[in-house]
DNA sequence: CCATTTAGATTATGACTGTCATCTAAGAGC
DNA sequence: GCTCTTAGATGACAGTCATAATCTAAATGG
């Protein structure tokens, strides 16, 4: 109702960025609402645009959020990177998966300003470069991994998604 | 205005959903609203219920038309086909695009009914048949394919665009 | 303590959404 | 030609959207 401490206020925020991430990759950007991203925060839409400036930018800071929480989740070894990643549980819980994945489909199609496809692109990168090695990142691998999550997710259900799954972690296993 | 002949209505319809196929592909499912179709059709949004029950029976419609579209105009050697697919020009045209990889973000995120999500699945099949042999569907090119497509996209005018494609086709053409 | 500031709630906005009922003019069938 | 039918136009509907002004109560700074 009335105000609400510093402290308060910027843990409200970094809620809405949490659930904003969590929400555009469960449902896609266009099919989330502020007052969604809101009412699962825990608050009322209205104190939206005291935090953020626009939908899009909120997008932004969602997109950046993701990946950086993706880098300090990252398995260290490339075999278990690769089970955890095309694996039906990553499939299958989108809102915390791959921002590269869960991401793509709509930063291809222009949802969000331009800022979102600036942080959209130094993730890519940075998620390539873990791939890979400093230098020379692995887009190859990036997108053999990012196009079977995608191809899997769209087809969730059908035995074709898992021998999605299957075929890319044969592939990258080489 | 008033009355049109069948064969008209006929191609009137077919002008909708060869117009929803390329929209959809172009700013996404939920992007694109069934007057911008119908708009872009050359037609007023309230006749559209004469011809489909809901906008989710066109996205269905429209996903197959993509398809059976994609499958009629593939160059039948693999090297030919791949350098297509994973030219700038393929990645700067959507909307005439493949659809495994335009629909596929949208499709993960459950836009579209159950309908849609089956005509998906079988399109993605039939597309990864004609990469292998019949019997054995080459799913992992599939990936590489389509991922290395959409990243392309969402990273439009970086340099990063077009090192995807350079990646992927390298690692494809062995 | 008191005055000022401000996070969040409430409510309003104008535009847009999918879906229909209705109207109308012209094709189809006799 | 005279019905009967129907594709498409027109207009309206209830709902949702992003954005914003206003209110209010509590936190802040002096």
């Amino acid at each position: 109702m009335g105000r609400v401490s510093q402290a308060q206020a910027r843990q409200n925020r970094e809620r809405i960025v949490a659930t904003a991430a969590r929400l555009f990759r469960e449902r896609g950007i266009a099919g989330v609402s502020v007052a969604d991203v809101m009412a699962e925060a825990g608050l009322t839409h209205g104190g939206f645009y005291k935090h953020f400036a626009s939908k899009d930018a909120l997008v932004a800071e969602a997109v950046t959020r993701a990946f950086t929480d993706q880098a300090a989740a990252i398995p260290g070894d490339r075999g278990g990177l690769l089970d955890a990643y095309l694996s039906p549980g990553h499939r299958d819980d989108a809102g915390t998966g791959c921002p590269s994945a869960g991401f793509g489909g709509d930063v291809a199609h222009a949802s969000g300003g331009d800022e979102t496809r600036r942080a959209y692109a130094r993730g890519v990168e940075a998620f390539a470069t873990h791939l890979g090695r400093p230098g020379e990142p692995d887009l190859a691998a990036l997108s053999t991994m990012v196009g079977a999550l995608i191809l899997a997710r769209a087809t969730a259900g059908t035995d074709l998604s898992d021998r999605i799954l299957a075929a890319a972690r044969d592939a990258l296993a080489r």
